[in-house]
RNA sequence: GCGCCUGUAGCUCAAUUGGAUAGAGCAUCAGACUACGGAUCUGAGGGUUGGGGGUUCGAAUCCCUCCAGGCGCACCA
């Protein structure tokens, strides 16, 4: 359509001899008197044409030549917009176009099938996951989802490490706990995890093992134990809320195939690196960054650094076209360096979209919840789950853009649980079912409106105010999962659902659908049906539930 | 002190990425079906977009400055 109207639009500027630089560009306008697409042209290039831009839209419209079967008369407004109405048959044919493609409505190739990776979670197995993991994790996999049905093949991944410090912390944390119970006095360091499942993991282990153990070291058996357990834990938490992966990717591996030495190699044959005080230096400074970091301490080992780099390449490597990272507000300071070597190592970083959300903050009891795994005061993702529900922890963590800071207000999730958000969706959806078994209890089959992959009914017939908007609301699907997708931002689907629902109610409030005129009785089946397919792939994208009954 | 994020209606958030009269949901108030699900619908009130400058046809959006909150600023990850 818009193309239609950039060529009209050329053809128009032809006949009077203008001819401008300036872009045709089409934007659907906020309010609904302004048209369906919009575009400002006249205001862009009336300084270069040295006309006034009331005046160029005026003649522009004047000259225009436009099929009036899918447009109305364009109109000049403002300061110089000129608006474009869609016809009511164009709306409607948008019903067709659902029935016909059912699940797959809205769904679209733009993605050109490029190989991308979503990477996110990538939590440690050192605890459970927390609401604040819930957020990465949902978000993550929607994205994934968003951009599947825009037509790419995503991998989703987990990063994550059993090695290093923390990890030794773990194991011992775990070993002191299994010493307590067998009855050993115990010093437990304040920078140990508190959190009780460490003693259920060491009572797993009594249980399995007996008082063997007392001088097991904390590295062997209780590290892997615990990480065995917790990751067992993690990936169950995940699961619940539909959440799957493709590929766990360990970092040691990073060291077993001797890409971290490669990653060292490549940095200082660039020239990019320096010795100071024992430490192995990355020279940041000398490629924009702001400091130079260290890469290997004194100690030998590695920082996190050099794993992230060696990681991407690793990524780069193996063929993602589209790399998304998504995490938490904590690690924007990391991101810059690891792209930065990168780039300095010559690879196309733009291929990298980082995601950064901000953090939830979990209200209980009207007081901020201070979250530390190590202290073991948190509320774990489970549990939340387990107070308001899977479809509503999906739906809260979407209905916000990343960058606003998440109040999670626990009680009152609880308490609202029947006032949900999510409720009012799934009421739209549920109300749909059941008009549709009523529909066939009285002998129109929803059925028989799909005839060998053809729609059957006459759309022609729907000539209501409500009935044309929710019409023309469901052909907004396909173009809001296309935005959604390219900004990587989810909740602008729930605010579309939003409004289809709405929509949706208000035409079930003045019109009946089932009624003795058997021919506008199937065309307004068929649309309540196109609006239940919309929802119920609207749903399919952010991950909750269809109810046909509630 | 420095960097990044945020500040929009009483509360929680949108705003098609620089467009037209800043919109929704809760909450409040006033209304609506004798038939397909009232977990619904219609309407009303509520705003100096944190403050102040600037850029231009046009700013919640971009720039400067100040105020407030969050997250970082390790040879922790």
């Amino acid at each position: 359509m818009k193309e239609y109207l950039r060529s009209k639009i050329l053809e128009a500027l032809g006949r009077s001899n203008l001819a401008a630089a300036s872009p045709i560009v089409f934007e659907k306008p906020k309010t609904e008197s302004h048209g369906d697409l919009s575009t400002n042209f006249a205001l862009l290039a009336a300084k270069e044409l040295r006309m006034k831009p009331r005046e160029l839209a005026e003649r522009i419209v004047d000259l225009l030549e436009i099929d009036s079967s899918i447009l109305e008369q364009p109109q000049v407004a403002g300061p110089g917009f000129i608006n474009f109405k869609f016809s009511d048959k164009y709306y409607l044919s948008s019903i067709k176009e659902v029935f016909e493609k059912g699940v797959e409505y809205g769904k679209s190739s733009t993605g050109g099938g490029k190989k991308t990776q979503v990477e996110f979670v990538s939590a440690n197995p050192t605890g459970p996951l927390t609401v604040g993991h819930g957020r990465n994790a949902v978000f993550g996999d929607t994205v994934a989802n968003l951009l599947q049905w825009t037509g790419h093949e995503v991998t989703r991944e987990y990063y994550f490490n059993n090695a290093g410090r923390q990890m030794r912390v773990l194991g011992d944390s775990v070993r002191l706990r299994y010493k307590e119970i067998i009855g050993d006095p115990i010093d437990f360091p304040e920078d140990h995890y508190q959190g009780g499942y460490i003693r259920d993991i060491a009572q797993h282990i009594y249980d399995d093992r007996g008082g063997s153990l007392v001088d097991e070291p904390a590295e062997g058996l209780f590290k892997e134990r615990a990480e065995k357990d917790i990751f067992e834990d993690i990936k169950q938490t995940l699961l619940r809320l539909g959440i799957k992966f493709d590929v766990y990717f360990n970092e040691n591996s990073l060291y077993e195939t001797g890409k971290i030495k490669e990653v060292i190699g490549a940095l200082e044959t660039a020239g990019l690196t320096y010795d100071k005080e024992g430490a192995k230096w990355f020279k940041a400074t000398a490629v924009g960054g702001d400091q130079d970091k260290v890469i290997v301490k004194s100690t030998g080992e590695p920082t996190y650094r050099l794993p992230d780099i060696a990681y991407h390449i690793e990524k780069f490597r193996r063929g993602f076209e589209l790399v998304i990272d998504i995490f938490g507000a904590d690690h924007i300071a990391t991101y810059p360096d690891v792209l930065l070597a990168l780039k300095s190592l010559g690879y196309d970083t733009g291929r990298v979209k980082v995601l950064i959300h901000q953090f939830v903050t979990v209200l209980q009891n009207g007081e901020v919840v201070k979250m530390s795994t190590r202290k073991a005061n948190f509320i774990t993702l489970d549990e939340l789950t387990d107070w308001v529900g899977v479809d509503a922890v999906r739906f809260f963590f979407l209905m916000r853009s990343i960058g606003t800071h998440l109040n999670f207000d626990v009680d009152l999730a609880k308490k609202q649980s029947e006032e949900n958000p999510v409720f009012y969706l799934q009421y739209a959806y549920a109300r749909i079912a059941s008009i549709i078994r009523f529909a066939d209890s009285e002998g129109i089959n929803v059925d028989g409106l799909l005839v060998n992959g053809k729609s059957n009914f006459d759309v022609s017939l729907l000539k209501e105010k409500e009935e044309i908007e929710l019409a023309k609301k469901l052909g907004g699907f396909p173009e809001s999962v296309e935005a959604a997708a390219a900004t990587f931002e989810p909740h602008r689907i729930i605010n579309y659902l939003q409004e289809v629902a709405e929509t949706f109610h208000r035409f079930y409030h003045v019109h009946r659908v089932v009624i003795p005129d058997r021919g506008l009785a199937e065309a307004r089946l068929a649309l309540c049906a196109a609006a239940k397919t919309v929802l119920s792939n609207g749903f399919m994208i952010l991950g909750i539930s269809a109810p046909e009954k509630m």
